[in-house]
RNA sequence: GGAGGGGUACCAAAGUGGUCAAAUGGGGCGGACUGUAAAUCCGUUGCGGAAGCUUCGAAGGUUCGAAUCCUUCCCCCUCCA
């Protein structure tokens, strides 16, 4: 058990109440009965990016231990929309919308956890039949002053934007979801508290033993500050293009090193101590660490191939500066071309003002000889290649043209 | 039903008759630097090869001149009930 509590704490953000986690861990060990741990799955944006790992990796680890996972699909709340951390209340989406982003989840999320003890689930199986006075009853267990504790609805009440009475209704569902599921463990990000504890007041209201609530922190995105996220484009997707996954891997900022390695990486709890050691004391180069991570995150989820070939074009094109080994190629007619119309042609600028802008600045090469006149007029021939900044090249093609 | 506040560029937010293609911050892009697409610093950020053209919720109007004034319309928010 104790083996069991050190692996389903690292990384964890909070455990409420950690003495009930034991007294459940303890009852399984003892019964053999594996624990139900559940998992909320909001169908609105259908991309899993790394931030939904952390949490998904959590669950992987409790699979290994023995437990049982219960995938919720919301189909039927993904139509209301959490509020959580929204500044604005969510779109409802259409019945179609949300089967066709479960659909696209369900591939993406068994690239963590176990398929063979991940059973899926559809809210809509049990909240859809639910007659209105048992919605009442649900309603009647909490108030509006309860509801509006929450931050999300605190600041949005506070700064006089709209508040729909509906989306009072999402804490309640998801908490009903663990009574009609009989939930040990839900597990969540730290946004996910309250909903999480509703979760437990619903069970007691139902006679039920209150789960735990198991929050995960939420991981930093790209830039660093907030929370990683896709309206915020800060996100790696795991179904990114490789090269683009393991880029924005290695744009990480430093700092967040050994945050990524708790909470993103596998990497032995022994391993991860070494490396954030040495991170901190300044014997591991935040460069190596963050390749290192880069490639375990590319492996993972594009494969070992994918990861080589990513590490290799980072390795040419950043490190070494040369050109990449597979540059896009566009065809085009040989002849005289005036920069700036070169620039735009092949896509690499969005208009002629753009692309002055960028040979100002010294942006632009052809064939490797920077371009800084705006008035330039270069010869095109069959492999002549154009590149504007560090990272975007095209290479022409004049033959059949 | 009544009263009030507001809609400015990718986002946030100044600007309330000319000096506004529109301050500032964020983001983006670029450059320098660093064996990182990190950090830092600097530049740039409507379109146009130039003259110039089009932008401030929409449409009209006043004016030599409007993001700024007037009219109508659309959208959002708050308070009272």
């Amino acid at each position: 058990m104790q083996r069991q509590l050190t692996i389903i704490r690292r990384g964890v953000a909070e455990i409420v109440p950690e003495q009930s986690l034991v007294q459940k861990l303890r009852r399984s060990i003892l019964t053999g009965k594996p624990l139900r741990v559940k998992l909320g799955m909001d169908p609105t944006a259908p991309d899993i990016h790394l931030g939904h790992t952390v949490v998904l990796n959590k669950i992987r680890q409790l699979q290994e231990l023995g437990h049982i996972a219960h995938l919720v699909i919301g189909d039927f709340t993904g139509q209301i929309g959490d509020p959580t951390d929204k500044a604005e209340t969510r779109k409802q989406l259409t019945p179609q919308q949300v089967e066709e982003n479960a659909r696209t989840y369900k591939e993406q999320v068994f690239k963590v956890l176990d398929p063979e003890k991940t059973e899926l689930v559809h809210n809509s199986t049990w909240l859809a039949p639910l007659r209105f006075a048992e919605v009442v009853r649900l309603a009647s267990t909490l108030t509006v002053a309860r509801m509006l504790e929450r931050e999300d609805f605190t600041k949005r009440f506070r700064e006089n934007r709209p508040i729909h009475v509906h989306e009072f209704f999402y804490p309640l569902m998801q908490a009903y979801d663990s009574v009609a599921l009989h939930t040990d463990i839900e597990l969540g990000g730290t946004d996910q508290k309250f909903n999480l504890l509703m979760g437990r007041t619903l069970q007691r209201e139902f006679g039920q033993q209150e789960q735990v609530a198991l929050m995960m922190p939420l991981l930093e995105g790209l830039d660093g500050i907030h929370k990683m996220s896709k309206s915020l484009g800060n996100y790696i997707g795991i179904d990114e293009p490789t090269q683009q996954m393991y880029g924005k891997a290695m744009s990480i900022p430093d700092v967040l090193m050994p945050r990524y390695f708790e909470l993103v990486s596998q990497v032995s709890n022994e391993e991860l101590v070494a490396i954030q050691s040495g991170l901190a004391d300044g014997s591991y180069h935040p460069r190596d660490a963050k390749m290192r991570l880069a490639r375990e995150v590319v492996t993972r989820f594009l494969g070992e191939q994918a990861a080589e070939e990513a590490e290799k074009h980072w390795r040419e094109v950043f490190q070494q500066g040369d050109l990449p080994s597979d540059i896009p190629e566009a065809n085009l007619a040989a002849g005289r071309y005036w920069v700036i119309r070169l620039l735009v042609e092949l896509g690499l600028a969005g208009s002629n003002s753009e692309a002055r802008r960028a040979v100002e600045q010294g942006a632009v090469r052809v064939d490797g000889q920077r371009v800084e006149d705006v008035n330039a007029e270069l010869d095109v021939r069959d492999g002549t290649v154009v590149q504007v900044g560090k990272r975007r090249f095209q290479r022409c093609r004049t033959v059949g043209v």
